[in-house]
DNA sequence: CTATGGCACGGATT
DNA sequence: AATCCGTGCCATAG
């Protein structure tokens, strides 16, 4: 792991060096794990260490996320977040199958992937027979927890009846994570209903949106559901939000974030967070902790070896060792500018926008980027690069675009909603208006209009209260 | 006359 | 330099 983030940049920055750096700096999580993976097998002066160091305190740590030394620094401000580079695997013991760069390595118990884990709930319920038909399925799921074969395709690779491998199909999708196996998240989630029905009272018409509506659904389009079942938007916005609460549409996917980010596509929104922020030890009342991801585990830096090879060296190849070397070094070096530009930046993002982690949508605080580079005194370009294409997980699970932290109008659109909610007569946007501005946010009322129209609630005149 | 939606300008972002 | 977003101005519906 890169622990040493301090910069020390006497090196000469050539432009290569600072394209490099840019790349990186923009890159979310995968596509950086996926070019750190191509550096490390096409140079041979780049080195992997098993071994890491804690980053705080540069002391060798254990196979754990946080160092058991310095987890409580007391030399640090209580009031700051302590912000720390961890690697992926420490919190995403089960999300990486170990299969891929050791195929002949058993599974263990403790990186069991999802179709095992599926697989050990289910086998009580299938006979020998079945289990085949079991196995054969979970092996096609996608990241998503969805298949990715036909049921007649299985069939036919079985030489077996459909019927059989739909009822084996039926089973999966009742095991935890419940809605694996399905098809498309539709299908998952009239799975969840199905089961969360033998519990829990659903509401009505829940069952038919999603069955019959389902694509007016995830776009929003509530007043066109509230046309089509003859009732008022807000009902149909109370439904959508007990399905956000209740179902999850990706089943091998943590949660179900706010589908309507600006920014990212809904992909995205979903993936694997570039940044972590909880409190210490999982305890509300400890301090934030912010972790900045890193997609390999280990140390990476230039093989001293492979320096010292070169002087040994015949002078014919002593060119392209040295353009290795070079690469490499560049490379460690981009790496760690990168890591130390995202711990900066998300320093001050979090102690600014504590309000926003601790409390909620309302208490964001309307911050710009430029703002933001003039005090961390960067370039514009270098926030907005290190702001564009992450993730964020916030303590309470949901994962969400880095860009929303500076998202100028998240506070006020809450505050509407929040307000038309309670509202005892339909408020017109001019209303709004004023008593926005009594809470000091000063909008113009074409704004509030918009806004409005953002989150999908009619116009006054429109709006009958239940 | 009031409440809204459409279009266009200027600053922010990429 | 191209694009996005908040606002102001104006036309239209009620």
């Amino acid at each position: 792991m890169l622990t040493h983030v301090q910069i020390t940049s006497t090196r000469p920055v050539t432009t290569a060096h600072l394209a490099q750096t840019m790349t990186l700096l923009s890159l979310p999580i995968d596509e950086l794990a996926e070019q750190i993976e191509t550096e490390l097998s096409n140079n041979p002066a780049l080195e992997m260490l098993e071994e890491r160091h804690c980053p705080t305190c540069h002391r060798p740590m254990p196979d754990k996320g946080v160092c058991p030394i310095c987890s409580r620094p007391t030399n640090l401000n209580p009031e700051e977040a302590v912000v720390f580079i961890s690697t992926r695997e420490d919190f995403y013991p089960q999300g990486e199958p170990a299969s891929e760069d050791y195929p002949d390595e058993p599974i263990s118990p403790s990186v069991e992937d999802l179709p095992t884990f599926v697989m050990r709930q289910i086998a009580t319920e299938l006979d020998d027979g079945d289990r085949i038909i079991g196995a054969y399925l979970l092996t096609h799921l996608n990241e998503d927890g969805f298949l990715t074969t036909t049921l007649y395709d299985a069939a036919m690779y079985l030489h077996i009846p459909v019927s059989r491998v739909q009822e084996v199909q039926a089973i999966i999708q009742r095991a935890e994570p419940i809605g694996v196996g399905s098809f498309t998240p539709q299908d998952a989630l009239l799975v969840q209903l199905d089961v969360l029905a033998e519990t829990e009272i659903i509401p009505e018409l829940v069952v038919p949106i999603v069955k019959d509506h389902f694509d007016l659904l995830t776009r929003h389009h509530f007043a066109d559901l509230a046309k089509i079942y003859d009732t008022t938007q807000r009902q149909i916005q109370k439904l959508a939000k007990f399905i956000s609460e209740n179902l999850n549409p990706y089943p091998a996917r943590s949660h179900w974030g706010n589908i309507r980010q600006p920014g990212l596509s809904e992909e995205q929104v979903y993936r694997q967070p570039d940044i972590i922020i909880n409190h210490m030890n999982e305890d509300p009342s400890e301090r934030l902790m912010v972790e900045i991801i890193i997609p390999l585990r280990g140390t990476l830096r230039v093989n001293p070896l492979f320096k010292a090879a070169i002087s040994q060296t015949a002078e014919q190849t002593k060119e392209d060792m040295k353009t290795d070397l070079d690469r490499a070094s560049l490379f460690v070096k981009c790496l760690q500018q990168r890591n130390h530009t995202m711990l900066r930046l998300m320093q001050r993002v979090v102690s600014i926008q504590k309000g926003f982690i601790l409390l909620g949508d309302k208490n964001l605080k309307p911050v710009t980027r430029v703002q933001l580079s003039k005090e961390l005194e960067v370039h514009e370009s270098t926030i907005s690069r290190a702001v564009a294409n992450k993730s964020v997980q916030l303590p309470n699970r949901k994962i969400i675009p880095l860009s929303s932290f500076f998202d100028r109008s998240l506070n006020v659109r809450t505050v509407i909603k929040e307000m038309i909610d309670s509202e005892k007569r339909p408020l017109s946007d001019s209303d709004i208006v004023i008593l926005l501005s009594k809470q000091g946010f000063n909008v113009a009322r074409r704004t509030v209009a918009k806004y409005r129209a953002m989150e999908g609630i009619l116009p006054a005149h429109l709006r009958h209260l239940n």
